[in-house]
DNA sequence: CGCCAGGCCTTAC
DNA sequence: GTAAGGCATGGC
């Protein structure tokens, strides 16, 4: 393998890739050491996965990030890690809040990442009425079941299956694999995508409001799974998925953003947390409610 | 035991 | 167009 670092320098407000790897963004990588989503840092334990047939490794050394490759893969780590945003820029332009100022203080480094379009979409059906370790522990099941392999210096690695594959596995087989009420979903949204029906990549390019509702065409994907995908793959900045994190945070914080519908709310909070980049501030109060305890009289 | 988790689909009006 | 009811699984 490759072998190569990304200096610290050239990662504009600089990243963590346990916050990055681990906050419900991605299902798409593991950790070397087995402990995702068990609190415990990294260290020198590598994070993987497969894109587009390369292996690509990833951790954290004193100079920046520490990669190896069956390739160069700086470009696709830069891809997928969003490493040219600016999370300075970014935090800046978020509106002064007390929720986001203490969102921001504890996520800090969190990065969005840019997931392949029909790997997340599969992961977002899975995430329906599940918490994060289990649609990781779903995802994970889907790839040692139907991925493909990768050989590398003796080691094998999987990657996320095709729609051609996951189209033709038996809606009784993914239900084995604990998928539950989703199982259908993702084989019929697969049989859509390998049947050249749609595409999810498709919706990229078009109006936000537009590209949420092209999304929905798929079986499993209502507003919230549409705006996760437009978010985490398709670089949709402004989409913030209204889950039950959110709606929570908004019942308590933003009571004026509550309105009769998904579209509406949507809007109303999108507003509230600055617009463009409104995706990115989500994410950071997403990651605060979910991993501490959030005392909203402390804050207001 | 009940409640909840990055909700959506079908059916009935 | 909107309002119920159903739906798998596992952790607490």
């Amino acid at each position: 393998m490759e072998t190569g670092v990304i200096p610290a320098e050239s990662i504009p407000g600089g990243i963590d890739l346990q916050r990055t790897l681990e906050s419900g963004q991605t299902y798409l990588w593991h950790r070397s050491d087995g402990q995702m989503y068990a609190s415990v840092p990294p260290g020198d334990a590598w994070y993987e996965t497969v894109y587009e047939g390369a292996v690509i490794r990833v951790r954290h050394c004193e100079a920046g990030l520490e990669w190896q490759g069956t390739d160069d893969v700086v470009p696709q780590l830069t891809r997928l890690l969003r490493l040219e945003d600016d999370l300075t820029a970014i935090f800046d332009a978020a509106p002064a809040d007390p929720l986001i100022d203490r969102a921001y203080e504890h996520a800090n480094g969190l990065r969005l990442v840019r997931d392949p379009a029909f790997p997340s979409l599969i992961s977002f059906i899975c995430s329906a009425q599940m918490r994060v370790p289990r649609i990781h522990q779903m995802v994970t099941a889907l790839r040692d079941a139907f991925g493909a392999e990768v050989t590398v210096d003796g080691r094998t690695y999987r990657s996320f299956p095709t729609p051609e594959r996951l189209a033709v596995v038996p809606e009784g087989r993914l239900r084995e694999l604990k998928l539950g009420y989703r199982a259908p979903y993702v084989q019929r949204t697969a049989t859509m995508v390998a049947d050249d029906e749609a595409h999810p990549a498709d919706a990229a390019g078009r109006p936000y409001t537009e590209a949420r509702e092209y999304l929905t065409q798929f079986v499993g994907v209502g507003e919230k799974v549409a705006d996760c995908v437009l978010l985490f793959a398709l670089g949709y900045l402004e989409a913030v998925p209204l889950d039950t994190w959110i709606r929570t945070a908004i019942e308590t914080h933003y009571p004026d953003c509550e309105q009769d519908d998904y579209a509406a709310t949507s809007a109303a909070i999108r507003e509230q947390f600055g617009g463009e980049y409104a995706g990115y501030v989500q994410t950071y109060v997403f990651d605060y409610l979910r991993t501490t305890d959030d005392n909203p009289a402390a804050i207001d």
